[in-house]
RNA sequence: GCACAGGUGGGUGAGUGGUUAAAGCCGACAGACUGUAAAUCUGUUCCUCCUAGCGAGGUACGGAGGUUCGAAUCCUCCCCUGUGCA
């Protein structure tokens, strides 16, 4: 039987799996169509409002209302149309605009390393709101493989999600993975964490993964360095990463034609990452020779791996400044709820952590009066919401006393919905922290968001 | 009634004469987590005291006695539990 969905839009249709995934569609009332017989997927319907995004017409609290001031900037990039709409100090609001939607920044990324953000069905992702999705190229490419996920109709397609993808490289599993990895000047050979087995990757195989995972946005194999690292070791592993950058353009730039799906066929954008440790001098040197590549957008890597939040924003500072006021800027793994509020207002565009889901799935849950451990004896009989502040379907619905005794019974429903209420409290943040740019008031921190009207 | 087996800290379960206040696991209580090798990891978990230490006392391996320099560990009796046979 197929599912039916509550109301259609005029503009709902049947699309057979064959047919492409629409980039900026409607999909709020799509729903599978299954053969009960055979259980297999035919297709889906879809609700084809022609450039709506999905994003805006979702969110809630309803998004910032547009802005009145006039558009500052419009660069044409060599495949990811970048808008900023206004800027407010260093802060910036921006509109991406990917094959798979536009995004509006400052945004947040979820994490959802090997397709999936761990615990929340896709459908809650978009009813949250999230406008794009982290996938990671190691992980998939030990499993189930890039050349599975290729059939399977690219990633997108594989895991059911129509709006924005940015893969990693895999080149923070050269980092994470440092007793099984040995890195050369031509790549890195991996033992997978899986079973132990030998892979190879370099700038080269990086590009032709994610090209085959078909993502929006896909980045640069470099190397993220650890800390603390002296002088010289900062210096030869940023070189290293330089070199990879231009390897891992030349490669793309040479097969970007191989995605076999029209819609990021040939439009697929490449992000280089700067690196250059904890020496602002070497931050800088790193984004001028990274932005003579010219590529549509660059990040910040290789923070948050062990220094002081003090030295992270200090580092952020000094990077974000030599890169190009034009192009999306990505601040790559952070951070606190605090962290990403003072990110945006320092200019950053966007941001991933895996914080708010893994943090969810061990029993800290972010919230507007700060963290609450949920595991704590302190909540077994707080009748209270989670945050009372907060219009999640988690704090709308659940007492703390409810959510500490899912978590201690060790019942999946305590990752699921923790790692919801989390996911939607970044959500809410970095949307009220758009609001706040657009009203001309840049918020510093985030009691201020969150006091905002 | 007889014959075996067995009674260990909140639970389970090691330990069969000497760093054993007693392994491990579970539970309980805290803490960590920032481009996910993470439903993970770390710590604490008998009582009292302090100069807070691989500190000092006390209590503790069903109960009561005993052997021994020393007993959860060996012996005696008692209580209780399980299984089998009458």
């Amino acid at each position: 039987m197929a599912g039916q969905a509550g109301r259609r839009c005029s503009r709902y249709r049947f699309l057979p799996n064959k047919g492409p995934i629409r980039p900026g569609a409607c999909y709020e009332n799509r729903t599978n169509h299954e053969n009960s017989s055979s259980n297999q997927r035919l297709g889906y319907f879809v609700c084809l409002h022609g450039g709506a995004n999905p994003a805006s017409q979702r969110g809630r609290p309803p998004p910032a209302p547009p802005s009145s001031q006039p558009v500052s900037a419009t660069i044409p990039t060599v495949s990811l149309p970048f808008r900023i709409q206004t800027t407010e100090g260093p802060a910036r609001l921006g509109r991406l605009a990917t094959p798979h939607g536009e995004v509006e920044t400052p945004v947040f990324m979820p994490v959802g390393t090997q397709a999936t953000v761990k615990g929340v069905p896709q459908d809650v992702l978009e009813e949250l709101g999230v406008q794009i999705l982290l996938g990671n190229t190691y992980h998939l490419y030990l499993r189930p493989g890039i050349n599975q996920v290729r059939q399977l109709g690219g990633l997108h397609r594989f895991m059911s999600w129509d709006r924005a993808i940015l893969t990693d490289s895999g080149g923070f599993q050269v980092f994470s993975l440092n007793e099984l990895r040995k890195v050369t000047e031509d790549g890195v050979t991996f033992r997978s964490h899986l079973d132990g087995s030998s892979h190879f990757f370099s700038p080269e195989s990086a590009m032709e993964a994610q090209i085959g995972l078909g993502a929006d946005i896909i980045m640069a194999f470099d190397e993220c360095t650890e800390y603390p690292a002296d002088a010289s070791r900062v210096r030869q592993s940023m070189e290293l990463t330089l070199r990879w950058a231009a390897r891992s353009k030349r490669h793309f730039e040479d097969h970007k034609h191989e995605v076999p799906w029209k819609e990021t066929k040939g439009t697929q954008a490449l992000f280089g990452i700067v690196q250059g440790g904890m020496d602002p001098a070497l931050r800088r040197e790193s984004a001028e020779r990274t932005i003579e590549l010219d590529l549509p957008g660059y990040a910040i890597g290789g923070l948050s791996v062990g220094e002081p939040r003090s030295l992270t924003r200090e580092i952020v500072e000094a990077t974000v400044q030599h890169l190009p006021a034009e192009k999306p800027r990505y601040l790559m793994g952070v951070g606190t709820p605090d962290e990403i509020v003072e990110y945006a207002s320092l200019g950053i565009d966007m941001m991933d952590c895996v914080l708010p889901t893994r943090a969810a799935r061990h029993g800290l849950l972010f919230t507007s009066e700060g963290k609450v451990s949920i595991k704590q004896v302190r909540y077994a009989a707080d009748q209270g919401a989670l945050d009372p502040n907060c219009p999640c379907r988690v704090c709308s619905r659940y007492s703390r006393a409810y959510l500490r005794h899912l978590y201690a019974s060790n019942e999946v429903l305590a990752q699921v919905l923790n790692t919801i209420h989390n996911l939607s409290f970044y959500l809410d943040t970095m949307r009220k922290v758009r609001h706040s740019i657009g009203l001309g008031r840049k918020a510093r921190s985030l009691s201020e968001v969150w006091s905002l009207p």
